[in-house]
DNA sequence: CCGCATCCACGATGATACTG
DNA sequence: CAGTATCATCGTGGATGCGG
């Protein structure tokens, strides 16, 4: 049966587009990138797009596959943290270069682009 | 009703992951590339785990996203070329690189990197 | 040889309600 | 606030057969 597991996996660019492929995974990466640091509901009104449960869904993919890293504080009400990994980060260069390639395309073909408002403290 | 249409995008890095995201995209620009010019069935035979159908559909969504270039030689047998536009080389640099990131990873996680042999003329 | 058409299974995603 | 749970649906992709 379908081996979901990537250690199977042959080509390089393949292993790549599975590990950050993906609706949001992406975007999600981008935004925190952004902020340094994000919570749950941050995120999520980062993500217009997005429903808790992809949201919840997408956010535990990339914790178990060490691009993300959460932190959840013991408090009433809860409060959540997520940050890059070492290994995200180092993703960043590549998100950066396609998102201006993305920018250019779209410009030539008049698409309005929202800018995501990091709010940089 | 949902609008498939892209025009509506707001996020470039959102734009950009639709554009090549999917799950045997990046792999056909990187093979293309790497050949110059492939026919179907060579396609089909470097990326091993495609049906004809998918093959077939993803071709069609990158030549009507101008992200290929499809030739049709009236012959019979028949035969078809794909190569890649303008557009789709300015992409080629950040598949690399992420290609890249990806060798890295599978080094670390001493998974078997296949590379794909291209027919260097 | 290079597809397209059809049928079908299943996973991915969405909507909504509920909880610690 | 940060999720979980459940149900409905939609798209993706596989299998097969045909056709120029």
């Amino acid at each position: 049966m379908k081996e979901k597991n990537i250690k199977e996996t042959i080509c390089a660019v393949d292993y790549a587009f599975r590990r950050i492929g993906g609706k949001y995974k992406g975007r999600i990466l981008w935004h925190i990138y952004n902020n340094e640091v994000l919570r749950f509901g941050e995120l999520k009104r980062h993500i217009t797009d997005i429903t808790t449960k992809m949201l919840t869904q997408t956010l535990r993919e990339l914790e178990n596959d060490n691009l993300l890293f959460r932190k959840v504080y013991p408090e009433v009400p809860p409060k959540v943290e997520y940050r890059l990994t070492d290994v995200s980060k180092s993703l960043i260069p590549f998100i950066n270069q396609l998102r201006e390639w993305g920018i250019t395309q779209m410009k030539k073909e008049n698409i309005p682009i929202r800018e995501h408002e990091a709010s940089k403290k």
